[in-house]
RNA sequence: GGCCCGUUGGUCAAGCGGUUAAGACGGAGGCCUCUCACGCCUCAAACAUGGGUUCGAUUCCCGUACGGGUCACCA
């Protein structure tokens, strides 16, 4: 068989060599351990946590060593493809403040090494897909999905191996070349083969995370170009993270069964190794056991379901972190008010089995990463979130702007600052009682305090109030009163002799706090008093009279 | 089923031959306190299992069990 006549059959319109490629591609100028990186996504219009969780790790790789860091759709498989679901993926990574240098942009590409979206790809994977079958390492199958679930199903039946490799490659593998003229010329389908080699052979690849991978060597006559031309996952993944130069391979342990084909494509190129880093699945508690994260059964997998719930997105950048480093949490304690982009990240300290994403730990990150936001940042993200999600309160941010920012610097100068917001949804709903026209009394009034102690104690309270009290003296007032109407100024004292008074101090500050708030739990009064406004404070404390 | 990966408290995990086996979330209790939140203190809670190697194994090796992944013209 004259494999370059074989190939100029197969190929008649490839002219190019792979020389040319590498001219067109040159390897990249970056100082000594820069790191070239890339996600790369397929557009089903589904973003899920794992894409962000592996988008942090090659982010992080890169930009921490002053590399290149890239955005790479793979489009291979058509039927898959969603309309839209580039923008998808584009608009969610920038969401969580994930940023490309480089690659697919909404209307078009951004970088010298693209195209950037495999299926425009197609002629430079024709040169490498020709240049294979010169070298007698490809060669074109004909065989139909009848005759190929035929194989698997004799396989099967006799406990073999399945799949196309040594003695199931042979019938294809040794067409002639006029056989194979007469099927093109009768248009029949094909896919283009690997020859692989069946042998007991190993070979060991050093993963980033998880150490010296054992395989034995590739033995399938793997499919390398599908019947439209277009290459499957490992004929792409070779061509283009050589082409565009990437230093390390950040993908999830699913692709590690399929290590030994990229192994035996870069060979055969006789091109370097990258570095591979398998990261674990993100799993999920299902009854007693863990499972695999599936973007069926659970919302949370979506990165969406964290754009709806208003999940901040330095939050899940820590959540992740935490999960992906475990000295993230002390770096951070002692790095207070430090940009996570600052935390020395760490290939090494990944653990190779699958984390379970624990919403309630990401909820307790989130609390103390808004707690640590400036009020004006945190107002920045919740009228943006609103402006989507939320309109009306959008509305009622924008109008009371200054009593909103105000309302969110409640607690945050204390040493110890509160945190009461959990998510932008959680915090529209917390903050509701700031503004007249969501406010609404939710809690029942304290029953220790019959009617009439009601009215003269708010009647005295609005008295004696001066809004310009500081809170001590505020305090002060409120004490006194609180002992003239017969209750403990100290709530132990009520505890120990309930018989002596008619309730304590907590009963009349709830009072307060509930016109004021309408809520039993809310931040301090006096505090919430000076975001309402003297003009709101006292007209709500007179419904009570 | 073959191949691959993994296994420290409920969860995330430190540990890298000798430790009272960290820490965080969650849980329980307490303190602080005008409620709540915060903060602080205390408690319960773990090396899957059987063999080796070793003076000594959570740590190294082998088997077993369990969990996960993968076996496409999907990525």
């Amino acid at each position: 068989m004259d494999n370059k006549e074989l190939a100029r059959l197969l190929f008649p319109d490839v002219t190019l060599t792979m020389e040319d490629m590498e001219a067109r591609y040159p390897a990249r100028a970056l100082p000594e351990g820069a790191c070239v990186t890339r996600i790369g996504p397929s557009p089903t219009g589904f973003v899920h946590l794992g894409n962000l969780y592996n988008a942090i790790i090659a982010e992080r790789i890169a930009h921490q060593s002053g590399g290149v860091f890239f955005l790479r759709i793979e489009d291979t498989d058509n039927k898959r493809e969603v309309e839209g679901a580039v923008d998808i993926i584009i608009n969610a990574m920038g969401y969580f403040g994930v940023r490309f240098d480089e690659g697919a942009v909404s209307d078009g590409d951004k970088g010298d090494y693209g195209p950037y979206r495999q299926r425009q790809r197609r002629e430079i994977y024709h040169v490498y897909a020709k240049h294979l079958v010169e070298i007698g390492l490809a060669y074109p199958c004909f065989m139909t999905a009848e005759e190929l679930d035929e194989i698997r199903a004799k396989q099967e039946a006799n406990k073999e191996t399945t799949g196309i490799y040594g003695p199931y490659a042979e019938a294809s593998r040794s067409l002639t070349l006029e056989q194979i003229r007469e099927n093109l010329r009768q248009g029949k389908p094909w896919v283009l083969r690997y020859r692989g080699t069946v042998t007991d052979e190993r070979f060991t690849v050093d993963d980033a995370i998880r150490g010296p991978q054992n395989n034995v060597r590739n033995y399938e006559d793997f499919v390398l170009l599908k019947s439209d031309g277009i290459p499957t996952y490992h004929m792409a993944h070779v061509i283009d993270d050589h082409l565009m130069r990437s230093t390390h391979i950040i993908r999830g342990e699913e692709w590690l069964p399929s290590l030994p084909k990229h192994v035996e494509l870069f060979r055969a190129f006789g091109w370097p190794l990258p570095i591979y880093c398998h990261t674990a699945t993100l799993q999920k508690m299902e009854g007693a056991s863990k499972r695999k994260l599936s973007k069926r059964k659970d919302p949370e997998l979506a990165l969406a379901y964290y754009q709806q719930e208003g999940i901040c997105q330095n939050a899940v950048w820590e959540f992740l972190l935490t999960l992906l480093n475990s000295n993230y949490e002390e770096w951070r304690l002692a790095n207070p008010g430090v940009s996570y982009l600052d935390f020395p990240f760490s290939l090494s300290k990944m653990s190779g089995s699958g984390a379970l994403v624990d919403l309630e730990k990401l909820n307790d990150v989130s609390k103390s990463v808004i707690s640590a936001m400036p009020a004006d940042e945190v107002y920045r993200c919740l009228l943006d979130w609103c402006n989507v999600y939320n309109q009306p309160f959008a509305g009622l941010l924008t109008r009371y702007r200054e009593r909103a920012l105000l309302a969110l610097n409640v607690g945050k100068n204390s040493a110890k600052p509160r945190k009461d917001l959990v998510n932008w949804k959680q915090a529209c709903d917390f903050l509701r009682f700031y503004f007249d026209e969501t406010f609404q009394v939710e809690d029942e009034l304290p029953p220790e305090i019959d009617e009439t102690t009601r009215r003269t104690f708010v009647a005295r309270y609005l008295e004696s109030y001066d809004h310009g009290d500081d809170p001590a003296v505020w305090f002060d007032k409120v004490k006194a009163l609180t002992a003239e109407l017969g209750f403990a100024v100290k709530p132990k004292d009520y505890k120990k002799n309930p018989e002596l008074y008619k309730g304590s101090i907590v009963h009349t500050t709830n009072l307060l706090r509930i016109a004021l708030t309408g809520r039993a739990n809310a931040p301090d009064i006096w505090e919430v008093s000076h975001v309402l406004g003297e003009e709101v404070v006292r007209s709500r404390l007179e419904k009570l009279l």
